[in-house]
RNA sequence: GUGGAUGUAGCGUAGUUGGUUAACGCGUCAGUUUGUGGCACUGAAGACCGUGGGUUCGAGUCCCAUCUUCCACCCCA
């Protein structure tokens, strides 16, 4: 036996049929804001995730699905979607393309990490962009987008934290600022944050040790050193946000893990779990970064799995069950039954029959197993007369009906 | 990468201080029932006890390693 690896998981009909709903949803959703779907390969060269997600991130650093093909080329499969949609929006011009571009995509993502709560190895994303635009509107409509899919899961209770960290311009001033204010007290921190210290000082705020919390607590905060631009953007964004009844709290200590966010961050958390459902920000360096022009954007991506176990806590999701069980035995029968089981299945009905040339017995457990809603037998006297008698299988009523295949559909429309 | 728990048919479990052909329930298939399902009854298939070593006359049971699953740290969706 060959088992699936560590942190992969089969998709069963038990559950796809969960994903197929979400999934439609939520197309939906980006359909009526005019998002468009984009896919991208899974695998890309290494080099463009160390440069659009970052050096120095954990998903770089540690989690890439690196290696070498038989080319020589590093390739690495996608650990988020982002710097693949940004690529493919450079190399395909499609700057060219009326601004903003605005892209969804649903896309699998793979990153070599440990599993645990909410965290798969192979998991699935479906993310949002809006490219080309840097107006606080974008935010809003992006945090709108969001909102709206949350409503069409029919989602209550998740929470919105929001907080902004700054264009390069802003972030380099506060840095020091926030480097001399560490390095008071330097000897103090733990080792992964003394080692963070001239790297990515940021980070050292994110620490969960309780020494190195304690020393934060009077840390100066980012958000009180936006530039003039950053926070004028930030303010505007917040205010349409209230506006229009969005809760959300300001939350400084999101700083997330992948380095090209700027200016508005934002998380939902699912308050049973504590675990983040969808986030994204501004990444207005990154499509420059990775070689196109300057160029503003801003996006989301939610995680399928989570955001699926969410769903259907709030909601009764059946599956679908066959309108239809035919029943037959026998050539002519048998003849009659694919006959009329095609006809109805393109008349959109789901219809089922028998596949193993069983005993009628065995057929009509086979019906009851998967719950069909009507049953209709075809055999020797129905060919001969030419009717049949249709049961609905919750009530167990029987009727007569012609066998004729609009007469069937008709039945199973009323 | 670090730490803890776990692993017996598809699923859920039993398996006594190591002792012959590993048991049960659910599910699957067939039959009782070529003309009406759910219920009931009968029967069948299905497990080299996660994998590989070791101890022993003998290992599902003890030891080691490894993998999986679950959880925590880190980080993230």
């Amino acid at each position: 036996m060959i088992q699936k690896l560590k942190g992969t998981k089969d998709l069963l009909p038990d559950q796809s049929y969960k994903w197929q709903i979400l999934e439609k949803k939520l197309n939906k959703v980006l359909e009526n804001y005019n998002f468009k779907e984009i896919r991208v390969p899974v695998f890309e060269y290494t080099e463009l995730f160390q440069r659009g997600v970052g050096e120095t991130t954990d998903v770089v650093q540690k989690e890439m699905y690196t290696f070498e093909d038989k080319g020589g080329r590093s390739i690495t499969l996608r650990p988020e979607g982002t710097a693949g949609v940004i690529r493919a929006y450079i190399e395909n011009g499609m700057s060219s393309l009326p601004s903003p571009t605005k892209l969804w995509y649903n896309m699998g993502m793979y990153r070599y990490e440990n599993v645990q709560k909410g965290r798969l190895r192979e998991f699935h994303q479906i993310g949002a962009e809006i490219i080309g635009t840097e107006s606080y509107l974008a935010d809003v409509e992006i945090i709108l987008l969001a909102n709206s899919i949350f409503d069409a899961l029919n989602i209550p209770k998740i929470k919105l934290n929001l907080n902004s960290i700054g264009c390069p311009k802003c972030r380099e001033k506060y840095q020091k600022i926030l480097k001399e204010f560490i390095g008071k007290n330097l000897n103090n921190y733990c080792d992964t944050c003394k080692s963070r210290f001239e790297k990515n000082p940021m980070r050292i705020l994110d620490c969960k040790e309780s020494k190195c919390k304690e020393l934060n607590a009077n840390a100066p905060k980012m958000i009180d050193y936006l530039c003039d631009d950053c926070k004028e953007h930030f303010e505007n964004v917040k205010r349409m946000l209230r506006e229009f009844c969005i809760d959300f709290k300001i939350d400084t200590n999101i700083v997330r893990g992948l380095d090209y966010y700027t200016k508005t961050v934002f998380e939902y958390i699912d308050e049973n779990t504590g675990l983040a459902i969808l986030a994204g920000g501004r990444y207005d360096g990154l499509v420059n970064q990775l070689g196109g022009q300057s160029t503003p954007a801003i996006g989301f991506a939610t995680g399928v799995e989570r955001l699926v176990e969410v769903f259907e806590q709030y909601n009764n999701l059946d599956d679908k069950i066959p309108d239809l069980y035919i029943l037959s035995s026998g050539m002519e029968e048998n003849k009659k039954a694919i006959e009329i089981s095609e006809y109805l299945r393109k008349q959109n009905h789901i219809v089922e029959k028998d596949l193993c040339d069983r005993s009628f017995n065995a057929q009509m457990k086979y019906a009851n197993k998967v719950r069909a809603k009507n049953l209709l037998v075809i055999g020797e006297n129905e060919i001969k007369t030419g009717l049949a008698k249709i049961k609905n299988m919750t009530t167990g009523d029987e009727k007569e009906i012609k066998l004729d295949c609009s007469q069937i559909h008709n039945y199973l429309m009323a």
